[in-house]
DNA sequence: TCTGGGGTCCTAGGACCC
DNA sequence: TCTGGGGTCCTAGGACCC
């Protein structure tokens, strides 16, 4: 914890909305919940007239249809429109300091102690927040935003709750406990509804009631990392920095249908339809993934996940859907699918060839039973028959092995390519399962793979 | 007309290696 | 012969955040 409030934190004030109604006037002073607008819609945001109502981001649309008067306008969510305005807000925080930590389209951290200002005590903190209220007004024509200063990260975001909308609260150094106690738990960062829930059965309600637990109850309640964590933050000890520059850890789409789906061939057409958005988007980022996950949602909301690591990165749509496809199969869904989820994580910047490359230096000379690789014509849509690997296929420039093909061996039944080398092809037989099949390599039949080729071999 | 979509982090168990 | 830890990777699930 810091000695002076050099701690920034800025919320952007009913962000979707206000921008909705900075762009069209009509809407100025009217209720407006933006959101998904379907039958299984749920709210973004709701602007300060539809809170009157009660509309809250998270809760469905239909109930916010229900609760709100005629007129007031649903709207769907214009993502370009508010990153333009995020992006000015952004820059005029960058502007104050360098050092910022945006969190989310609508929110930041800021550290003062990278800013011009001849000190940080509560006074010039104060002005300069006041001057930075009136640039944002300004340069995105009438947004607000709510700020919060103190001395951690804890008590800025706190403080730019406590005044919303558009509100300044300095926590002056000194009084983050007596601000803290009194607040329900769920205002430490990391306490939602579960964990509240189960505060609640050891009487805890307050920050001031957490205190009261030790920390070897909380650690064997909540665990080890959330334990302590519970502990520290209870106490208003946050040394958490602001992380300037983070990157993606995975790249993911998902959707909710209109109605369940019970048809296979339904799931498998958006299981490639969805595959389609993860790739494209990996390589825009210039990444390539070796985990590829599924996630299913069923009409009672329980929500499975499966996923899948080869060797060889990759963004290759078809190979992400293959995959993912493979994942689904693994699963019995009797009553249906609610939502459909495919992503892609375990990033490496480039892609890698396969297995050769990754696992096999030069002087492994470990002998693997020779296979034949496929003729394109040869490779089966998924679900017909698999491909022989005891069968020579005629050679053709455009033969490859791909993550996900089907393929049957003699002796070790059906299976399908988990990894793929210049050299070498490997198998996983009867996956993928809990426990995983059995995992075969093979050299493939290299005579008429010409080295060129290589590199678009996924 | 219950409950979106994009993420992050943690835990726990098993496999495997040293 | 029996009994070890520690570390890492993978997988599934869950909590949380905006």
């Amino acid at each position: 914890m810091r000695s002076d409030p050099s701690i920034l934190h800025v919320d952007l004030d009913a962000f979707f909305a206000s921008v909705e109604q900075r762009d069209k006037p009509s809407l100025r002073g009217r209720p407006v919940v933006v959101g998904g607008t379907g039958m299984r819609g749920v709210v973004s945001t709701a602007s300060y007239e539809a809170r009157v109502y009660g509309a809250r981001s998270a809760m469905s649309t239909a109930e916010a249809r229900a609760i709100c008067p005629a007129g007031t306008a649903f709207l769907s969510p214009r993502f370009e429109a508010y990153r333009k305005s995020s992006l000015v807000v952004m820059d005029l925080l960058r502007e104050l300091s360098p050092l910022v930590e945006q969190v989310s389209i609508d929110e930041a951290y800021v550290d003062l102690r990278g800013a011009d200002l001849e000190d940080l005590e509560v006074d010039t903190v104060r002005k300069r927040l006041e001057r930075l209220d009136a640039d944002i007004r300004e340069a995105t024509g009438g947004l607000t935003a709510s700020a919060g200063a103190a001395t951690s990260k804890m008590l800025a975001k706190i403080g730019s709750d406590l005044d919303k909308p558009n509100g300044i609260t300095i926590v002056a150094p000194g009084e983050e406990k007596s601000v803290l106690e009194p607040m329900s738990v769920r205002a430490i960062s990391g306490v939602g509804p579960a964990t509240a829930a189960r505060l609640r059965t050891f009487g805890v309600e307050t920050v001031g009631d957490l205190r009261r637990m030790t920390d070897t109850d909380l650690v064997s309640v909540f665990g080890e990392r959330h334990g302590r964590s519970l502990f520290a933050l209870a106490r208003a000890r946050d040394d958490r920095e602001l992380t300037l520059s983070r990157e993606a850890k995975s790249i993911s789409n998902e959707e909710t249908f209109e109605r369940d789906v019970h048809e296979r061939h339904v799931l498998h057409r958006e299981i490639e339809r969805i595959a389609e958005s993860v790739g494209a988007r990996a390589e825009k980022a210039g990444v390539f993934g070796r985990t590829v996950h599924l996630k299913v949602r069923l009409p009672d909301f329980t929500a499975l996940t499966r996923s899948f690591t080869t060797t060889s990165p990759t963004r290759d749509a078809d190979v992400i859907a293959r995959t993912a496809t493979r994942l689904l199969d693994g699963l019995d869904l009797p009553q249906g699918v609610r939502l459909l989820g495919v992503g892609l994580s375990g990033f490496v910047a480039h892609a890698q060839t396969g297995l050769f490359d990754l696992e096999t230096s030069a002087d492994d000379e470990t002998e693997y039973p020779e296979v034949f690789a496929p003729s394109p014509q040869d490779e089966p849509a998924h679900g017909s028959d698999a491909i022989d690997l005891s069968t020579r296929f005629s050679p053709s420039p455009e033969r490859r092995w791909r993550t996900g093909m089907d393929v049957h061996h003699p002796d070790h039944g059906n299976g399908w390519v988990w990894g793929s080398g210049r050299s070498r092809v490997t198998v996983r037989f009867e996956g993928p399962t809990t426990p995983p099949g059995p995992v075969h390599t093979f050299a493939v039949d290299d005579e008429a793979l010409s080295p060129a080729e290589a590199p678009s071999w996924t």
